[in-house]
DNA sequence: ATGGTCATCTAAACCGGTTTAGGTGAGCGA
DNA sequence: TCGCTCACCTAAACCGGTTTAGATGACCAT
């Protein structure tokens, strides 16, 4: 009537060294591998006293499952991916993947996932950078970041067949839960902004067209603009990277003062800073003769001269976000339509009143 | 004598929509399964024609063996971790990791391997995370970045059994390969610039002493500066972010002007950055009143007022020497003793000739 | 006593590769 | 003709889990 079992009887402990299996688990609970598997997944079908023993064994053992076999037989990668399609020095810029990553990352380490990172140049590249994460089922799902017009994307992922979480809503149907930031509020702010310090004409260099959240963030600076009865047409279209910023800049600057920007709006923090150089260069004092605002409130942002006004956006927030999402995606709860996350208009010294009119 | 196997007696393609396993491949080609994995893995015993044969129809049927089953039978990833342990806000202002991680990734997506990343913040969960990465055996090898002072996760690999390259050389007895960049020379290149101006007062902002490469830059720096014949002792250290680099800025310039360094050699740009804007603050012209130089050439140094002149480093070639290093040691080659990769100096607007003294 | 139901558990198949032990037959020397 | 070696190939075990089919026995109603 040996209830508990008898301890000295056990099966020895597997050759240290190695890892313990299931099977060890098993021989020394007096079970079969099944059963163990059972009691561990807390499936019914096992007593309970049963279970208690199973589990104290597997804890004695230090018992882990083995995830490679987990993912043979079940068909699951236990990890994410991201895959990066940005030119890398315009990645390198912009803080946006680190702090994403970051926030991805406290969510997945928590359960026991992992990330799976790719990184490609050119869109052919790109898709095919999806086909082998599929085919080789190294991913369970993925992160669609910097979505585009039209994303061919949303219709490759759907048949691969994998599992995806959309930063920001796609513009064609997409069968993916979306995660958005609040772009376009963070835009109005900084244009009311200025237009309380009574700028009228107000510039906007903006990112690529056909990167969604960059027309999304133009679209909301023609909307402000054109609320406050203003003229929304000086906007000038870049790549994000600083170069680009510096150009633009050049070109907003170079018509008569009478017509020449008082305020310029930029798309993102490296492109601002970029801007102030061109400014200074072509004599003008930022902010006495033109105020400047970035987006994203980048580190630097704080530390440049002037300091820099720019609109605050969580991205940490946003990747643990998108990181609960698509892990609920991948186990088939579907949970969407969240509120945009929020964003902070950062008012520093690079924004100030329009210059009087001489 | 059928030496062509009859394609209208073979066996049916597998369910179209699944993909082929190598028991397809098999039974397609007429042979066992043992056979296939051993003409697919060019591995001798297999008449020529049958290797033919066999490669023949698993290029047909348009076969490529299962990671998953391949990790579990050979006991291997096929995958490289790298193990973030900065604080998020000073990983996103340096461009350090995307630019390694587009370097890492153009050699692991030719070999079809992965990349793996974690990142944490305290040392304690890094412990942990290696442990965890090690224990799920979710890599074969990692990228020991950030190396510090007496590193203990040296050790640590070591007992968990991990593969692995170390960024730099350690300065504790490693079983690994290295590979470095000559950041010395770099450091060192500034200064003889600096000397060559004129400068006799030359501070440096450093990085963390704990940090391996950043106390190497420090070491260069004051062998440079003795070399020169010049007063070594002005320099600050601080955790790499921005604001410590503005906060390091002020100590230096707060001393009366005959003291007061007339140029500073910052351990990264972002705090070179914020280091002008601190001079700027303080009423001084950079630079005609101050000189600066920054590390890594950042994008953003060309685009500043005034340009920066920094030490670029390749770090892409870095991630991409670094990958095809591990992936040597994983497979069992050890490469190493490679010569460091060269930095070059880049001058730009904000070094000049020292100040004529008053 | 007989059969049915249910809870509990075991045995074995399975995922898709790799690897080992062993089988088959051709070629060769005695 | 016999036995040996060798090249080529097959069958089966194995990696470490999950899952299905089925065995066992207790309990209950008939």
């Amino acid at each position: 009537m040996a209830e508990e079992p008898d301890v000295t009887a056990a099966p020895a402990l597997p050759a240290s060294g190695a890892r313990p299996t299931i099977a060890d688990v098993a021989r020394r609970a007096g079970v079969s591998k099944g059963l163990v598997s059972f009691a561990l997944n807390d499936r019914p079908g096992v007593k309970a006293e049963t279970r208690e023993r199973i589990l104290g064994v597997a804890d004695e053992l230090g018992f882990t499952p083995s995830v490679r076999a987990r993912a043979l037989s079940v068909d699951r990668s236990f990890a994410l991916g991201l895959v990066i399609a940005r030119d890398p020095s315009i990645v390198a810029a912009d803080p946006f993947f680190p702090t994403f990553i970051s926030g991805v990352e406290s969510e997945l380490s928590e359960v026991g996932q992992a990330l799976v990172l790719a990184s490609t140049t050119s869109q052919r590249q790109e898709a095919e950078t999806y086909r082998q994460l599929a085919g080789d089922k190294r991913v369970d799902g993925v992160f669609l970041t910097d979505l585009r017009a039209n994303d061919e994307r949303i219709g490759l992922l759907q048949k691969l067949g994998l599992r995806a979480v959309t930063l920001g809503r796609p513009d064609v149907s997409s069968p993916f839960p979306a995660v958005s930031s609040d772009d376009g509020a963070g835009i109005r702010a900084v244009v009311d902004h200025l237009v309380l310090l009574g700028h009228t004409r107000i510039a906007h260099v903006a990112g690529p067209a056909d990167l969604l959240h960059a027309a999304h963030r133009r679209t909301a600076f023609e909307g402000a603009m054109t609320d406050a009865g203003l003229d929304a047409t000086r906007v000038v279209e870049t790549d994000f990277s600083a170069r680009e910023g510096a150009e633009a800049t050049r070109r907003l600057l170079a018509v008569r003062s009478s017509h020449r920007p008082t305020a310029i709006v930029y798309s993102n923090d490296p492109m601002a800073i970029a801007g102030i150089a061109i400014a200074r260069r072509a004599g003008l004092d930022v902010p006495r003769d033109l105020s400047v605002a970035g987006f994203d409130n980048t580190d630097l942002a704080e530390h440049v001269y002037p300091s820099l006004t720019s609109v605050a956006t969580d991205v940490a927030l946003w990747g643990a976000t998108a990181a609960r999402v698509l892990l609920a995606a991948v186990a088939g709860d579907a949970i969407d339509g969240r509120t945009p996350l929020p964003t902070r208009l950062v008012i520093r010294e690079s924004t100030a009143a329009a210059p009087t009119t001489t």
